[in-house]
DNA sequence: TGACCCGATTTTACATGCAATCGCAGCCCG
DNA sequence: CGGGCTGCGATTGCATGTAAAATCGGGTCA
């Protein structure tokens, strides 16, 4: 998420809560995929003027949250199956490179937040809990990247997260939870050895596997 | 009529243009980095109203090629040497995942253009053309990025040519051309040869030699 | 019955007004 | 002579007006 200043309170910007509104009511399911971003209507629904939405609706375009049809305006976005996939293809290297640069870069207390955010993950896989397992799936990931000291690999993978929970509005992105589970650790077991290179191929598998399920079930669901 | 002149036959948006011509004046140096981006000045100089400027300028802060300092409006962006090595770090994985794809995708065309290109490059450093041989070097890379058949990764690194090309506005980055050369002819004998992971290497290792060469400038430098 | 045309309405994109705020220069005071 | 303050000017961000255009509906004609 890109980070609002909060430090100053009088530092609020209608268009940044307008844009901050319209990403929750896209990630609810509020504004499904192909919705029509009408910036008259949206500015009456948020009850502001349309100076802000415009700005907001920008925005989101650039984000790649919204897409701009040629004159109709912009629509939310639609991730499909093999766009998924393509970013998936990014994924894979730039995760594997975050791995090795955290190896290069990051100490113990990276090791030490990794271990509990697995034990967290196994916790909450044996009890079944979907929302748990999910948050300490990204959280995994997220100490990764966060450690690896480029802020390159930070923005990109955080825009990659972004695609991948809008195309989860219309795609099912199930891995099975042991083989991601068995994935993170052999990734831990390689930071906690200090070898870059088993580090970023480990993270690197890990989402080959996941962008292997996903052609499976792009090719299924076609 | 100041600068606004597009060659656009149907589709013609103030901001569009505005966007355009700002970044002109960026790459051609009248705007360097730290410039100040002021919404009025430049409405009057470009002869518009402030709101097509005031949108392009929101769109090249979204770009990265202006950032918008706290309370003084939005600013050139300046790349620091640190960051280019940072964006060369993801330029080494991308390029090496634009390569394999290539290979796994594309046909003898591929490989026909990237002779011609390698040629033209050669000729360009017998005759210390430098213009052409930056042109030879740059149309080498977009012609295997663009033959991987992942956008994302074409837009991705197309964004980092963007930012290679605003941080040359600051540091020099020469790299040997004879070296560059050598790595060209690496990786095309490995796409020539259809051999994915060889290409892969040969142009991670390509781009690695030029961070390498930027982080010796820049500790020099510091 | 089906395709086409036409007009009303909505939307986009640009222009402009306006209040709050911030930087800066010059001035006053210690 | 230096530091802090104040007033001015400029800029940002929001609100609103307006012209062109394109969509979409209904109605008409073949």
């Amino acid at each position: 998420m890109a980070g609002v200043n909060e430090t100053t309170a009088a530092r609020t910007r209608v268009a940044d809560a307008v844009c901050e509104r319209l990403r929750e009511m896209i990630f609810t399911g509020e504004l499904p995929p192909g919705a029509r971003l009408s910036v008259p209507a949206l500015a009456e629904r948020l009850e502001v003027s349309r100076s802000p939405v415009r700005d907001a609706v920008l925005r989101l375009v650039q984000e790649r949250l919204a897409r701009e049809e040629p004159r109709r305006g912009a629509v939310v976005a639609y991730v499909g199956a093999a766009e998924l996939v393509a970013i998936y293809e990014v994924r894979e290297v730039l995760e594997g490179l975050a791995a090795r640069l955290a190896v290069e870069n990051a100490g113990r207390r990276l090791v030490r937040a990794l271990q509990e955010t697995l034990e967290d993950h196994e916790a909450a896989t044996r009890t079944a809990d979907l929302a748990a397992s999910t948050e300490a799936d990204l959280r995994f990931h997220r100490l990764i990247r966060e450690a690896c000291g480029n802020a390159e690999v930070v923005r990109l993978l955080d825009d990659v997260q972004t695609q991948v929970r809008l195309a989860m509005r219309t795609t099912t992105v199930t891995s099975g939870p042991r083989q991601a589970l068995d994935d993170h650790r052999a990734i831990l077991t390689a930071i906690d050895a200090g070898d870059a290179t088993a580090a970023e191929q480990a993270a690197r598998a890990h989402i080959f596997r996941l962008r292997a399920l996903l052609q499976q079930q792009a090719e299924a669901g076609a």
